[in-house]
DNA sequence: ATTCGCAAAGTTTTT
DNA sequence: CTTTGCGAAT
């Protein structure tokens, strides 16, 4: 008995549909439909008169849970299945059997920079000697031990080393830190829940018995916490669906377990293992591109990724002399296929591995006029004035929060400083109670002053006031706090444009609250409200709604797919980035990385490395990454933008490669996969590769050449000679002779060079970058009164 | 109790 | 080149 929504589906996307009993691994490609397929998946579970409240669909993020509802409902079929994050799952379980691990259940979830707050004050406040570690090494450290589910009375047994063994004196003043606050962090919620499900053998079984079918999405980014709540779930019925692409796991560096998925068919010798690899996105020669790099990796399962989708443009591969070269030369060609008509600004996106890579594409893209969206880490709910006024709200929720006191007690100031706030804690840790009630307390405490306690006074009664309507509606408490505390007036009277910011992010909070309001009618919703802030964040709401071009980092895209992607800097020590070079694992995380941006592309896919990049305040010479030599240059266009730079004498020695001749002749084959490799071993190995390349291939681009061996007529070439050493592939394209990197001139403007070009015959637009004035313009080819001045040979 | 200045460090960030 | 944190100065 199929239903309507197993017709339209491939023969994989059926069989993963219509699974239902017993373990089920969906090896999702990217762009294969996948959550189409989960949420098809589901609606067939009702239908086989299974109940919507016997099904739990986890997820990582809020955005991937709200946009499976979404579909869900529009299939009408969303009854009853608990669909969420494994964080918000987590935290109601907790919330049920809070007393179990000796909390509240009024517990507070810090977010990073509270939990941050609190190690800190472990580590000021203890004796322990760790001036050469960082605070966040620490922190580092015991979140790492958390996703591996060891606790802080487990932690000493497997220390090992300087670090463990400060962790293991840290790691449990936190956790009893956390404990006195009634709070818990991020990972606790995992590491906490896990635990209770393996010492409490009865609610293991009521919820396994509750939730018979599991669903997880993005398995591949599961940790190991993770993974033992999902197993304790699945024990009596053991259907977990599970749906991941190992080759799509980039958050190993959180604690993300890659064995996994690669282990779920050894777990579940049982399993059902369904492979989606056929790809609606990308154009076959974009997905041959991220195939070549991804065949690279070790840690996989064996996948091939196959389109219908036509071949498309040739993938870019450009080379510029520096990074203003290269975010000048992306913006143009953008503007161009703008002002053509041929593409909107949302149809561009531009990839970094780094966040910092982002400001020259910045300027480039304001210089042109050209609308863009940074995806930056930073999120509207870690503003500080965002977190001032919540920080009230959580020390109403729980009056044992002293990181949300210790944010409020003095902001607006209210002249209680430091010394006061050590009286209050000393008095607070000699009594064994929270900094709240010894505020609370204040006029009895000998070294406080009368002045002083006075002023603690009257904040306690501030937020006896504000407490007040602690069971009304969200905005009316808001409103209270920022009235009360005289918040809002501080910025108000302020002529500061950043607290005009402020205020209008405060605005922003109060329509939030209203829409969480008119969502949960009713009062005494704090606590859920509290939850909501702390699990959800806001970055999932940038898309759609502006027509901008978006530039992120490749952690920021996954999931996400564009016409048209550039991805800069993918340069050694940039991708793959330097910290990653020791570890064989890590480098291959990197490549998942890159092959996360390039199978995002839809239609059109440019990558771009440059000579020299100015990173950190100096400038140093680019090697391009070797992943570049994994991928199939030969059926890409490769562009080199280098000859057509006026070339500087001065910057000319700094051009010759670190390796000298005697160096190569050394006698260095293919380094296998893994191996530590220093920045000169990888700058030989690139310049053999291609050298090999060169020779069995003769149109190969100088720039991928040995520039000891070119340098002669690579000067020579230079400036005199603007033509692409590769034009027939330009040719083939361009009936009008114009190539990108040639030399025109224009009457008015004079000399320049073609930096992009796109549309064809009649409105075939070349976007000019001018010697005069760094002048940048487009025009139509056809009207223009553009001359070459230097053809191609 | 804020503010200024210098020193140091510098991936990625679903919750 | 940035940002960020800490210490000293007003």
């Amino acid at each position: 008995m199929s239903g309507s929504y197993l017709q339209d589906l491939t023969p994989a996307q059926s069989a993963a549909v219509s699974h239902v009993d017993g373990p089920l691994l969906v090896l999702a490609g990217p762009g294969s439909g996948k959550t189409r397929v989960v949420t098809r998946r589901i609606a067939h579970l009702l239908q086989q008169g299974i109940f919507g409240d016997e099904i739990v669909a986890l997820t990582f993020t809020n955005k991937a849970a709200d946009e499976m509802r979404q579909r869900l409902e529009t299939q009408g079929a969303s009854q009853g299945v608990w669909l969420s994050t494994f964080h918000r799952f987590c935290a109601h379980v907790l919330r049920e059997h809070a007393s179990w691990v000796g909390l509240e259940p009024n517990f507070t979830i810090y977010d990073t920079e509270n939990s941050h707050k609190t190690l800190r004050r472990v580590i000021d406040e203890s004796d322990v000697p760790c001036r050469q570690t960082s605070p966040e090494q620490l922190a580092r450290a015991i979140s790492q031990a958390k996703n591996d589910l060891i606790t802080y009375q487990e932690y000493a047994d497997q220390a090992h080393g300087v670090l463990g063994k400060i962790v293991s004196e840290i790691y449990p003043s936190y956790q009893q830190r956390l404990l006195a606050c009634n709070a818990v962090d991020f990972d606790d919620l995992l590491l906490l829940v896990a635990g209770i499900l393996r010492d409490h053998s009865e609610l293991r079984e009521s919820l396994d018995e509750r939730y018979r079918y599991i669903l997880v999405d993005e398995y591949q980014d599961t940790n190991r916490a993770q993974y033992c709540i999902v197993r304790a779930l699945s024990v009596k019925h053991p259907n977990l669906a599970v749906t991941g692409d190992p080759d799509q796991s980039i958050y190993g560096w959180r604690g993300a377990s890659l064995d996994n998925i690669l282990d779920f068919e050894k777990d579940f010798p049982n399993a059902h293992v369904v492979r989606l690899e056929m790809n609606y996105r990308s154009t076959k020669r974009i997905l041959h591109v991220a195939d070549s790099l991804i065949a690279n990796n070790k840690r996989r399962l064996e996948k091939s990724l196959y389109t219908d989708n036509k071949d498309g443009a040739r993938v870019d591969l450009t080379l510029y002399p520096n990074q203003t070269d290269e975010a000048d030369s992306i913006a143009a060609r953008i503007a161009a296929d703008i002002a053509s008509g041929a593409r909107r600004p949302r149809d561009f996106a531009v990839f970094f591995r780094v966040n910092a890579l982002s400001r020259t594409l910045e300027k480039a893209f304001s210089d042109q006029a050209i609308p863009y969206q940074i995806i930056r880490g930073v999120e509207f709910y870690q503003r500080a004035e965002i977190k001032d006024v919540l920080a009230h709200l959580q020390l109403l929720n729980n009056p044992r929060d002293n990181v949300a006191l210790l944010r409020v007690i003095n902001r607006p100031p209210r002249g209680i400083g430091k010394t006061t706030i050590q009286k209050l804690s000393e008095h607070a840790n000699q009594h064994g109670i929270s900094l709240f009630e010894a505020a609370r307390r204040c006029g009895t405490i000998a070294s406080i002053s009368k002045r002083l306690a006075v002023k603690v006074a009257k904040f306690v009664a501030l937020i006896d006031l504000i407490a007040e309507s602690a069971e009304a509606p969200i905005e009316e408490i808001i409103g209270n706090v920022l009235s009360h505390s005289a918040y809002r007036d501080l910025l108000v009277e302020s002529d500061a444009k950043e607290d005009e910011e402020r205020l209008a992010n405060i605005e922003e909070l109060l329509t939030a609250a209203r829409q969480f309001d008119e969502q949960n009618p009713g009062s005494g919703h704090l606590e859920e409200y509290l939850e909501q802030v702390a699990l959800v964040n806001d970055t999932d709401d940038w898309e759609d709604e502006t027509d901008r071009v978006t530039l992120m980092t490749m952690h920021a895209a996954k999931g996400l797919e564009f016409p048209v992607v550039f991805i800069v800097a993918v340069e050694h020590g940039i991708l793959p980035h330097e910290r990653s070079r020791n570890d064989p694992d890590q480098l291959e995380e990197e490549r998942r990385l890159m092959f996360v941006g390039i199978t995002r592309a839809m239609e059109e896919l440019a990558l771009c490395y440059v000579h020299h990049r100015d990173y950190r305040g100096i400038r140093r010479r680019a090697v391009p990454s070797a992943f570049l030599m994994e991928l199939p240059r030969d059926k890409m266009r490769l562009t080199n933008q280098m000859e057509y730079q006026q070339i500087d004498p001065a910057d000319e020695s700094s051009w010759r490669p670190a390796a000298s001749k005697s160096a190569r002749s050394s006698g260095l084959s293919t380094l296998p996969t893994g191996t530590v490799m220093t920045a000169a071993d990888l700058l030989r190995r690139h310049t053999e590769i291609s050298l090999e390349a060169a020779n069995t291939e003769p149109a190969m681009p100088e720039h991928l050449v040995d520039k000891d061996v070119s340098e002669e007529t690579h000067t020579k070439d230079s400036g005199k000679q603007p033509c692409s050493n590769d034009d027939s592939l330009n040719h083939a394209t361009d009936p009008n002779a114009f190539v990108i990197g040639m030399i025109v001139s224009h009457p008015e403007h004079g000399l320049g060079k073609v930096i992009a070009l796109s549309g064809s015959t009649t409105r075939r637009i070349a976007t000019i970058q001018f010697f005069q004035g760094r002048k940048q313009r487009t025009f139509h080819l056809a009207t223009s009164p553009l001359t070459s001045v230097s053809s191609p040979s």
